[in-house]
RNA sequence: GCGGAAGUGGCGGAGCUGGCAGACGCGCUAGAUUCAGGUUCUAGUUCCUUCACGGGAGUGGGGGUUCAAAUCCCCCCUUCCGCACCA
């Protein structure tokens, strides 16, 4: 057995990193991203990952805290259908196989989990509770059933949320997606769209970049709905615009072709031919296309005009392809000369150009503009409202426009409801039964959960899940008449289940609830969540989500999960992100073996701050696994030092060699500390130690009397602090010196070291002497000297006389135990 | 286009509220140890120049503020990330 093994057999065995529910301890819940068991072995994207929050936990450990470092399986989701229809082996199977896989891995590295907490979101006794959420949501109103056009991933064969997709593709296999037409189950996200921004003020330990990205996905807009009137019809049209000063300006309007009054209006005209080619057309094209800035803006009149309220203008009503159906009202009022988009349709197909703000300083002629104005200026062509700044101009005419019944002043999200539906095998059923006479009938609580059935024919057919096809599993009884009934045959998207598993961590077991109100108020929030930017909107956006409705339902005392997130930086490995399917994956494994996972954690650590992306090279692997060597030879032949260390150190009483030693000591306890807290920069952490550890080497040790023994005591000391110090980095060997040294427990239930605040500073202090800004010579001279002193002593330095030449020195500036600059 | 982050030796990276640029590590050079390789140890290692002492330049580029700028201000370049027809 080899040292790391011995030591991760121990904290097994004695539950070391047992977290304790309910103790009077302050608890500190440290929490990564839990993973998607791919089977993949661990490579070191993955390492850098869980050592982060490794250390985190060993550090707050030895503060004393009630730690809770969990671990749980991602494990509902497409790769194990995908890799079951490939390879034959039912996605259960497959999963099981791979976690057990991949927690072996875990604890070779040595990461402490609580494995007692361990969740599995595709067990029966998880998902259970997955439906029973849902079911919480249908009943408050949060879960409903809509047919609606959705974003389709021909590859992956089912729907997919607005979330998933990314540049008009499929996030996870990148196929771009079209849209089809399908009743969808959506999660009712949009009402609480105005406090998932609001409260995005509140996470001060989140990222910015996180917020930023969260808030631009909300998309909150303030603007007005004003109603057009279509002249020949009589229907009224309204349209959304954040531009509502530019009213006086609009020369046409634009309906999304879909738009259901567009078929009304050309019903039976030489229209109606061209709109549903245009519309089918456009319902082929991938989002991608669709959206794209760059693709032609294409479009043509339908033969109607609107009246525009403010001032009775009758306009053309245009269909194009750069109107959204799911934005606004889905019509827009086209101003060209101040919006660009508008601007460039106008030109194409020659509308006119009405300016209705001008520049400050100049005029503007619609007949030689080349963009459109989007600027602030000041209102013209605006009946009474001309002169008006259009900064007040715009709420000014917002407020006609209310006053007069015209529209209304309106707020609108980008954020759409959640998509939750999908047509694939290996996900929770959503617990819903169909009854020709009562409709939609929840699945009674008693009745959960609703098993997903051991087929072994889950290829998708396309249409509809693999669920449907199994008779057993459909065919049901109505739980309201008796009557004959349908299960839903649809499983929930995959991010609901990780959208509450820290939630189900503070109460893993838990057999009659999801988790007991008690435990998850106890532990949660969160106080520090590590994960990839790759979340931020999806994982994170849904989680915050989940306990805001969790908050409002009463089950839970605090409305958001994490207090404090870190976002890792990825490993790259050839300017790309570590993958499987890139096949550029360095293993944990190989490394591990020959240099030992203590080394290979050190390299992770060392290479670069956590948050920043690692391009991976084993480049300095040499160097961590030498300095442990160096950590190893300073502390062997002073073994009985350490054991005979003391707890306490007198700083005032030492003879002045041990006393530097003293202070060095307690700056590079200060450092790392520091650096751990401040920021989880482990990188500069070590870099201090291993600056200590060189020092120590280079010190010349008192020969004998009182110094001799002052300075043994120190440096007794002195190694207990570095094993302290070293062991959330390094824990296999920290744990065996600290044994060696004759420790009793665990050097985990040991304190992390603080310095001793009265002795960080040095006795002497070395100045730095310039002339104009030049460094000329360094002294050295008792720390805290007082400026006068510094300054005679400087021009008394042979150096900077020479350098003066004899001239007069105009000003001298001395900046204390630092630097003294002669300026001639 | 908009928003954000960044740009420092051959490489990964340090530089706190302006105060010795290059901590720490890799790599490299020389030497010691060794039969030898490896290990370990010692010294050196930003660039140019000089036998050397020394001198000069230097933190993407250009300007500025200051006794003093990687750090603050202005302009520009590059890279990465996010958003992007949202009316």
């Amino acid at each position: 057995m080899t040292l790391e093994q011995k030591w991760q057999k121990y904290w097994e065995e004695t539950g070391l990193f047992k977290a304790e529910d309910l103790s009077n301890t302050k608890k500190y819940y440290v929490l990564m991203m839990f993973p998607y068991p791919s089977g993949s072995k661990l490579h070191m994207g993955h390492c850098k990952n869980y050592v982060i929050g490794d250390v985190i936990a060993r550090y707050k450990k030895m503060q004393g805290f009630n730690v809770m470092h969990p671990m749980g399986w991602d494990a509902f989701g497409l790769p194990a259908e995908n890799a079951a229809i490939k390879f034959n082996v039912h996605p259960a199977e497959w999963t099981k196989n791979n976690i057990a896989v991949m927690t072996q891995q875990l604890k070779n590295i040595g990461i402490c989990y609580d494995w007692s907490r361990e969740v599995t979101t595709c067990e029966p006794d998880y998902y259970r509770w997955t439906q029973w959420l849902f079911l919480k949501f249908l009943e408050k109103g949060l879960a409903y059933k809509k047919k609606k056009e959705a974003n389709w991933c021909p590859k992956c064969m089912t729907v997919t949320a607005n979330e998933e997709v990314i540049d008009g593709a499929c996030w996870r296999c990148k196929t771009p997606v079209t849209k089809k037409e399908l009743e969808q189950w959506f999660f009712k996200i949009t009402d609480y769209a105005d406090r998932l921004l609001e409260d995005l003020k509140g996470l001060s330990g989140w990222p910015e970049k996180v917020k930023v990205m969260q808030e631009n996905w909300i998309g909150k807009s303030f603007g007005v709905e004003i109603k057009f009137k279509v002249k020949e019809t009589g229907d009224e049209l309204p349209v959304y615009t954040t531009r509502i000063d530019t009213i006086f300006g609009v020369t046409y309007l634009v309906i999304a072709p879909e738009h259901p009054l567009v078929k009304k209006l050309v019903k039976g005209t030489e229209f109606e031919a061209k709109v549903n080619e245009f519309a089918g057309k456009l319902k082929m094209a991938t989002e991608m296309d669709r959206t794209s800035e760059t693709s032609k803006k294409e479009g043509f009149f339908i033969g109607k005009h609107a009246v525009n309220p403010v001032n009775g203008e009758a306009v053309p009503i245009f269909v194009a392809n750069y109107v959204l159906l799911e934005y606004g009202t889905g019509a827009v009022m086209a101003v060209p000369a101040h919006d660009q988009r508008d601007f460039l349709f106008a030109k194409e197909y020659g509308l006119p150009v009405k300016v209705v703000i001008e520049p400050k300083e100049s005029g503007l002629d619609a007949k030689e503009m080349e963009e459109a104005f989007v600027a602030q200026g000041a209102q013209v062509n605006s009946g009474q409202f001309d002169g008006l700044p259009s900064a007040k101009g715009l709420p000014a005419i917002a407020d006609w426009i209310a006053e007069k019944g015209w529209g209304t002043k309106t707020v609108k999200f980008k954020l759409r409801d959640w998509l939750i539906s999908r047509q694939r095998y290996w996900g929770a059923p959503i617990p819903v039964i169909y009854c020709d006479k009562c409709g939609i009938v929840p699945v009674p609580e008693k009745d959960l959960p609703v098993k997903l059935p051991h087929t072994v024919n889950f290829k998708p057919t396309g249409a509809a899940s693999p669920l449907a096809a199994i008779k057993e599993f459909v065919e049901t009884t109505c739980p309201k008449c008796g009557g004959e009934a349908r299960r839903e045959t649809d499983t929930m998207n995959t991010f609901i289940c990780s959208s509450w598993y820290f939630l189900r961590y503070a109460d893993a077991k838990n057999a009659n609830e999801a988790f007991s109100k008690e435990k998850a108020n106890y532990w949660l929030p969160v106080d520090q969540y590590v994960g990839g930017i790759e979340h931020a909107i999806l994982h994170l956006l849904y989680s915050r989500f989940f306990t805001k409705v969790l908050f409002d339902l009463g089950y839970i005392a605090f409305n958001e999960p994490f207090t404090n997130l870190f976002t890792q930086g990825m490993v790259l490995k050839d300017g790309a992100v570590m993958s499987k399917s890139k096949g550029n994956v360095v293993l944990a494994d190989p490394l591990i073996e020959k240099y030992g996972a203590d080394t290979v954690r050190g390299l992770i650590l060392f290479a670069a701050p956590p948050e920043k992306e690692l391009e991976w090279s084993d480049q300095g692997i040499e160097g961590i696994h030498r300095f442990l060597g160096r950590v190893q030879r300073f502390i062997d032949p002073r073994m009985e030092l350490l054991k005979s260390a003391p707890a306490a150190i007198d700083g005032a009483k030492l003879e002045k060699e041990p006393k530097n030693l003293y202070v060095a000591l307690n700056k590079t306890v200060k450092k790392v500390r520091d650096d751990i807290e401040n920021s989880f920069h482990f990188n500069t952490a070590i870099a201090a130690l291993m600056e200590f550890v060189n020092y120590l080497y280079s010190l010349k040790e008192p020969e004998a009397g009182k110094a001799k023994q002052d300075f043994d005591r120190v440096m007794g000391l002195v190694m207990k602090d570095i094993l302290l110090c070293l062991a959330p980095f390094m824990p296999h060997n920290a744990e065996e010196y600290w044994e060696k040294a004759g420790g009793k427990e665990s050097i985990f239930l040991q304190s992390f070291p603080v310095h001793d605040a009265a002795f960080i500073a040095d006795e002497s202090a070395v100045i730095v002497l310039q002339v104009n800004g030049k460094v000329k010579s360094k002294i050295t001279v008792p720390a805290g000297l007082s400026d006068g002193q510094v300054k005679e002593l400087a021009l008394k330095d042979g150096k900077v006389t020479e350098a003066l030449g004899g001239k007069m020195p105009k000003n001298i500036i001395v900046v204390k135990n630092k630097l003294v600059n002669i300026v001639v």
